[in-house]
RNA sequence: GGGUCGCUAGCUCAACUGGCAGAGCAACGGGCUUUUAACCCGCAGGUUCAGGGUUCGAGUCCCUGGCGACCCA
């Protein structure tokens, strides 16, 4: 990699760090060796030797350790270097009575802020109290040759933290906060699953037909088949089809692409947690996502009452339990049900405001009264019951009423976390609702669901009464990590292009 | 898609109503044997996001564009 993109002051610095690379090499020292043998991590050092050292004492034990040097104090002839590793930091203690005059002023003159150092000595701690490994060899494991930011203040700008997040995380440690509590809440959910014998699959990301959610995928060409191919906008479909199979109770955690905006709240692809239990429905789906959610938080945060955009919200189960209908008369105060003729229901839109299009049914003006009146307010955690058959094409109707189905949403401070359903496997009506949804495509919905035949093929050989859950696990770890935007959370969220300057058209009229 | 705000040294930020582009950290040189963002002295570092315009004079005002943040749809 050239340095093209650094200019001026930048420049120098990084000239001056490759002349130290060279200054290494001839002595025959490599700046970048093949490994360093350490017999401790920082956490070990801290564990078997802070309680028991007191201030100013001197220990005989040796260790090998190695970090990276984020904090350098030179003070005459010692150098206090806090060095991190994987599980913590330590101080190294570099004296000159200790390495020799020429050790130390190597010390001095090769090692900056940045660098990755393995040292070899002795465990102490200083006069202030403080554990460090004093020095009698050191090596210059990997040289760096860009200064880190401002020791202080860390890295700011947002656009640098996210197109360059490996210096985010070097700095910042709100940054490894966040992603601390996103592994650990993804794999406190995969434990429990697995506990409950749950097995977890992989299934298609290139799909002939997307299927599982109303989205617009991304397009791509398999050139030998000279067929084109989508990238899935859900799993749901083949995780289906492996109950069809016998897998009675599966989940996979599934990169999902979605070709629509980006904003705070989506990036194009993000992290969907599905999962399908044979002879459940939604109401098992219910209590397994409040067990989910709990087992997230209690390992990521320890607690199940978190922060999030300036409300407190309460994870303790259960969490109420009301039907879309309800919400929409208490929140909108207006009763209106899918079983009412389209005018009604478009004259209950022009009384609200909600602007609608003239393909859609009762099923869809309901849900779009809904989401335009009353999901973003509710605080959550609520479960919302039974939404319009017309909208749900993969939901079983509902026992007791059919205009519904058996399908909820969990939503959260007026966001959707998750969604699921007691699944339709019928498959005469999978085939007639598949076939709706292309009518709804050929009258210009881009996100009406495909017809998969295959799919249906599945069916015809029996899916068992069946639960089905999807959790938006980028959604989960904002709440859980008390941030906004989606882009907090996954570790290299999509930006425009970064060196895009503007391109005079012949005319001169510049772009668009 | 619309609106508002932002972009100044590698990083974090100043620069009043249009009037000499600055500080701290980092770097570089020097000092300092118990520091914790160490400290002290010195030195260097700029296409003020890009392009155009107004003006005696533009980081600052206007226009176009780029990138980002926030709000709305």
């Amino acid at each position: 990699m050239s340095a093209g993109d650094l200019e001026g002051a930048a420049a120098q610095e990084r000239l001056a760090r490759l002349a130290k690379v060279d200054e290494l090499r001839a002595r025959g020292d490599d700046p970048y060796p093949t490994g360093f043998r350490r017999t401790h991590t920082c956490a070990d050092l801290r564990r078997e030797w802070d309680g028991r050292l007191e201030a100013g004492a001197t220990t005989d034990d040796e260790v090998r350790v190695a970090g990276r040097v984020m904090l350098l104090r030179t003070q005459g002839r010692l150098v206090f270097a806090t060095a991190r590793d994987g599980t913590g930091d330590i101080q190294y203690f570099v004296s000159r009575a200790d390495l020799g005059p020429e050790a130390f002023a190597r010390f001095e003159h090769d090692v900056d802020r940045g660098d990755w150092v393995g040292v070899e000595g002795t465990v102490m701690k200083t006069k202030r109290g403080e554990l460090s490994v004093r020095v009698r060899s050191y090596t210059v494991l990997a040289k760096s040759l860009r200064p880190l930011p401002e020791k202080w203040h860390g890295l700011q700008d947002v656009d640098t933290r996210y197109r360059q997040r490996y210096v985010d995380l070097i700095v910042n440690a709100d940054a490894r906060r966040v992603f601390g509590i996103r592994f650990a809440a993804i794999a406190a959910m995969r434990d429990l699953l697995a506990r409950r014998g749950y097995v977890e699959v992989e299934t298609p990301v290139l799909q002939p037909v997307p299927g599982g959610a109303t989205a617009r995928p991304f397009q791509t060409h398999h050139n030998a088949l000279d067929m084109d191919l989508s990238l899935r906008i859900a799993p749901e479909l083949y995780l289906k089809r492996l109950v069809v199979a016998g897998f009675e109770r599966v989940f996979e955690i599934a990169r999902v692409f979605r070709n629509e905006g980006i904003s705070t709240r989506h990036n194009p692809e993000f992290t969907m947690l599905e999962l399908y239990e044979a002879f459940a429905d939604y109401t098992d789906m219910m209590r397994l996502t409040e067990d989910l959610l709990v087992a997230a938080a209690q390992a990521s945060v320890g607690t199940t009452v978190v922060e999030w955009e300036g409300a407190t919200v309460d994870l303790t189960p259960p969490w109420p339990r009301r039907t879309l209908l309800d919400l929409v008369e208490e929140h909108a105060g207006v009763a209106v049900h899918p079983s009412q003729p389209v005018e009604e229901l478009r004259k209950v839109c022009d009384h609200l405001d909600v602007p609608y299009e003239e393909p859609w049914g009762p099923g869809k003006l309901v849900l779009e009264i809904y989401e335009k009146t009353t999901e973003h307010r509710i605080a959550g955690p609520t479960f919302v019951l039974d939404y319009p058959r017309e909208v749900s094409p993969l939901a079983r109707a509902h026992r007791d009423d059919p205009t519904l189905t058996e399908r909820f949403e969990l939503i959260v401070g007026g966001r959707e976390l998750a969604n699921a359903f007691t699944e339709l496997n019928d498959p005469i009506e999978q085939l007639a609702r598949f076939e709706a949804q292309a009518r709804m495509k050929e009258l210009g919905d881009v996100e009406a669901h495909g017809v998969d035949t295959d799919y249906v093929r599945a069916l015809e050989y029996g899916l068992p009464p069946t639960g089905g859950l999807g959790i938006g696990v980028d959604r989960v770890v904002m709440l859980l990590a008390g941030v906004g935007s989606i882009r907090e959370v996954i570790l290299f969220p999509h930006l425009r292009p970064e060196h895009q300057h503007p391109r005079p058209e012949p005319d001169g009229s510049g772009p668009r």
